[in-house]
DNA sequence: CGACAGCTTTACGTTTACGTAAAGGTTATG
DNA sequence: CATAACCTTTACGTAAACGTAAAGCTGTCG
């Protein structure tokens, strides 16, 4: 009984066009099955899916995801390999550690932006409201 | 006694090219003074492209920092540009923020994967080095 | 059975954010 | 004064990540 998906049914559920699926099984991130000419998505797809996109959105190139995909699926095997996935992944741990310190500056940046404007509209408010 | 820079100071400061920072020019991000033909900046100008390369770190387009530069910008003027203003960041500040959950997310998997990694290298010694 | 809904491949187009020459002006330095 | 070491504009090129259109197969519903 185990749950599958078409295209177009991922498509919706994760927000994305039916094209981007596609571009990402080209690009070798996704390998649905088929069933005739069709592609089907078990659950493992769908999770795959769901960390590509997760990767896009914090920032990650789909090389950068692949990358890690890749190693991650077929490491059954090699000590070398392990280590080297291990180190892959403290690349983008450090990336995304970075990414989130300039995303606390950058949410400084924006209260800065929008204190400055509570000032002039203050002002704004002393002048035309007295 | 206002310090000034040329391009090639900026570009090696911020580690950009100076193809970068013309072309964040042209595209209405900053705005430097002349001298002659050269572009001189100011601590002004180095303070924006510092936000503009952070916003840029962070995920926003060019099209996304120029909203809040512009805005900012020029809103000696009316409160309701100032309330626009102010809705604009709001909105970077719930994208930003969603990136953040996303980002802690992402950690985890990668946490994730690395513990996988280490339990298979634990079974390999076990086998190889009994 | 015909028409539509949803899938397929192929292939060219598009946007963003620059890279990379090419050709030339200007200032300091030996 | 020539030659770097900067700067300038102009303009074509490019990688990534899809968008979009064309043309065709396939199952199903009325």
């Amino acid at each position: 009984m185990a749950q599958i998906y078409s295209i177009g049914e991922l498509a919706r559920e994760f927000g994305v066009t039916t094209r981007t699926i596609r571009y990402y099984e080209a690009e070798g991130l996704i390998s649905p099955q088929r069933q005739g000419q069709r592609r089907v998505y078990r659950r493992r797809d769908r999770t795959r899916l769901r960390l590509i996109l997760r990767g896009r959105r914090v920032g990650f190139t789909l090389a950068e995801i692949r990358e890690i995909i890749d190693l991650y699926d077929a490491p059954a095997g090699e000590a070398g390999q392990l280590h080297f996935l291990i180190d892959k992944i403290a690349d983008r741990r450090t990336k995304l550690e970075r990414t989130r310190v300039e995303i606390d500056l950058s949410l400084k940046d924006l209260d800065g932006v929008t204190a400055t404007c509570r000032e002039r509209l203050a002002q704004l408010g002393r002048v035309s409201a007295p």
